[in-house]
DNA sequence: TATTATTGTCACAATTTGTTACAATAATAA
DNA sequence: TTATTATTGTAACAAATTGTGACAATAATA
């Protein structure tokens, strides 16, 4: 269970966090034919902004991404990848910030730490959404899936970080063991084929993609069939860790 | 020309600068069959480092990194990707600064903004070797080449990064335009083979690799072909940059 | 029991990659 | 001057991979 905090921890003057550096995730999932991901949304404002946090002093910077992520998705061992770290100086703009603080009644000068400049160091995690518990964080009141093919207006440069997140995505997509992870325990080749095309926004021939999947040697074949269906039942695949490590 | 920095800068508590964050860079050149990187070498001591730096409160993260480049090699206009940010709790040891700076006469506190805690954003950056006139920084009396093949060991969490540079300069070979970076201005299509060879590990053959590179079309054809061995002379190439941008 | 939609797999074509072969040629040796 | 040598540019073919369509199997529904 998540201990919420309260909003006299703010207050400190970051005491006890590394300064100047942010870790912002992109948490992706897959549900009805749809990449989304996570946002939060702040009180009183229209503000959207990625699941994000900060560094503890005593804190591996990996470690700090796998508590931000375990904190807003309520789940532990996922997928979880760092692709960039964000550093312009246009993406400082305290003004979003100072309104939300402002809606939770408090009111700081521009020196406050949380008004500083950060740096920003980007994840992008897989979630299966399904599993998922979306709890907000201490400024916001919502924390909810939103549709990647329609996304709201966001805060700072997170639709930026967004993009990247999904351009790496794309290109590891055949690298690296990504598509598994958005899916449930079981699946079809249908529904790891639905999840490709739409990460890669493309049709892909069916018989090819059967005979790729099947060629990589990860995916165990169950006996149990899926059924409910005016056709042929397809084969249910579990993910094989062991099989082949990345 | 660089402007030398005094000992009486590093006294300074670290203002005008981000806190806790660095930068390494891991700069790649190639020569004689060998792919080597720039190392500094410390006053007094055996300790040898990555080039790096810090960020200024008013500069851009990536600007900065330009700017560490720029005064380690003499160079403008080098190809520069960020490729990981360090931030692991073990790579924080104050012990081997602490010689370096007590070589140079300073001896500070454990608060020293320099012995502190440091994330460090790793960037590589691809240089000609032939235009590069290394130049130590303030704390370095050496700015030297060394072969990658055959690495001194490194301060710090240094061999780690430069694994993870190359690592990364590996995956991406045949998806950026890394290899003509590392080359003369004109090269053939032999020095071009042994370039990726070395960068690889592993001997490709002839035919299809020059079959490959010509099919990228980003490869311009020079009249002029090169003479001095005792056989058909090659054609000189060169990177055509407006061909093909990425 | 026929119909329908989807599945698993095969077959063949098209393309890409791996490998060998061979003529061309610039320096050197005879 | 001519033969030798090493390397180059490219063609030719083989092997492997990928693209595409076809077809039988089958689970629900009509």
């Amino acid at each position: 269970m998540r201990e919420r905090l309260h909003p006299e921890e703010i207050q400190a003057d970051g005491a006890g966090f590394l300064p100047s550096l942010a870790i912002d995730t992109v948490i992706f999932g897959f549900h009805e034919g749809q990449l989304k991901i996570l946002l939060l949304e702040y009180k009183n404002t229209n503000w959207l902004a990625l699941p994000g946090g900060f560094v503890r002093e005593t804190e591996n910077l990996n470690d700090a991404a796998r508590r931000v992520l375990a904190e807003r998705t309520s789940l532990q061992g996922i997928y979880l990848e760092q692709f960039y770290t964000f550093g312009d100086l246009d993406r400082y703009d305290p003004t979003p910030l100072r309104a939300i603080m402002s809606a939770h009644g408090l009111n700081y000068s521009d020196h406050h730490w949380l008004l500083r400049r950060f740096v920003s160091v980007g994840y992008y995690a897989l979630v299966d959404f399904t599993k998922a518990v979306p709890v907000p964080d201490l400024l916001a009141d919502r924390c909810d899936w939103y549709d990647l093919a329609n996304l709201p207006p966001l805060m700072q440069d997170h639709q930026k970080i967004v993009q990247k997140a999904l351009d790496t995505l794309r290109i590891e997509l055949d690298r690296k063991l990504i598509g598994f992870n958005l899916l449930s325990e079981t699946f079809t080749m249908a529904d790891l084929q639905r999840l490709y095309e739409t990460i890669l926004g493309q049709k892909l021939h069916r018989s090819g993609f059967q005979r790729k999947m099947l060629s990589l040697e990860i995916l165990e074949r169950l006996d149990k069939q899926y059924s409910g269906g005016a056709h042929k039942a397809p084969y249910l695949y579990r993910f094989a860790f062991d099989k082949k490590p990345e």
